[in-house]
DNA sequence: ACTTATTAAATTGTACGCAATTCAATAGCA
DNA sequence: TGCTATTGAATTGCGTACAATTTAATAAGT
């Protein structure tokens, strides 16, 4: 007999292993991120910075998919732990410009072996990986709308 | 120039669009949940009891990959809105039972039409759907041990 | 039987994550 | 120039997540 609601089911879900997963890994980052005393959405707010150096937090906002209501604690935590400024833009008193200092740029050198460990815990072939990537962000590029 | 930080590069993780995705779809869930009154992680809870009808904390916890401290004010929460009931287990006191309601078993009925919903936004080749889902669970089962 | 170890939930404390609202600054327009 | 609309952050409130600890119950060993 079908069932029907077997789409309800949690083996039939595209959304929970991707939920799960993005979990697990974030939790397994930890014991790394511990070293450099960043959680794991400090990280990738520290990676944007290390990139661009300085920036508004709505574009932050924009490349981590994060609004003020996170960034706003996120930063002032991160400000507080010296890695980054935050200051009001001149030109547009609204914008509060983030601008990483230079204990934010010496943590880079520190934070540089976390990727690679990290890799360890996931053995997936170049292929694979590539595949992954792509297929998310595909789903990504189709939210964005 | 080859740079020495390209691995430390958001556009270079996996982790992230991984994270960022997930939360994303979660989000585009919401309206949808709303009409049942139920939050993302309620969902997969109830999705659980939906199938299995009655399980302990522990057991719910492994299908979900989250810990008491998660489960236990989710599921008061659930109790509270009548879709299950919580009870000890006669046999072992240490056991909390979670036992799906008259309500809860309803409940189902007005959650089916959310699957196909949901999958309306996420435009992906049945083809690319599976790989998609096998890479999540080859990465979930790694992470496992 | 008594003591110790283990187990399952609950609790505590910290950090997101987001919807909704508020507030201040600037832009647009009559 | 005024008035209104929009914009960017901050704030508020609620619901997870999870590490670490606590508590109560049972299992295991002597």
């Amino acid at each position: 007999m079908s069932d029907e609601y077997e789409s309800l089911k949690l083996k039939n879900q595209l959304c929970f292993p991707l939920y799960a997963c993005s979990k697990e890994i974030v939790r397994r980052y930890k014991p790394f991120l511990d070293e450099v005393d960043l959680t794991y959405t400090q990280y990738i707010a520290m990676m944007v910075l290390w990139e661009k150096g300085e920036l508004n937090v709505k574009e932050l906002g924009e490349c981590l998919f994060l609004d003020s209501g996170t960034l706003t604690p996120l930063l002032k935590k991160l400000e507080k732990k010296g890695f980054l400024e935050r200051k009001r833009s001149e030109k547009d008193e609204r914008n509060l410009r983030v601008l990483i200092t230079k204990e934010g740029e010496e943590l880079k050198k520190k934070a540089v072996c976390i990727p690679e460990q990290m890799g360890k815990c996931i053995q997936l072939e170049t292929e694979e990986a590539m595949q992954l990537y792509q297929l998310l962000y595909k789903i990504l590029g189709q939210l964005e709308q």
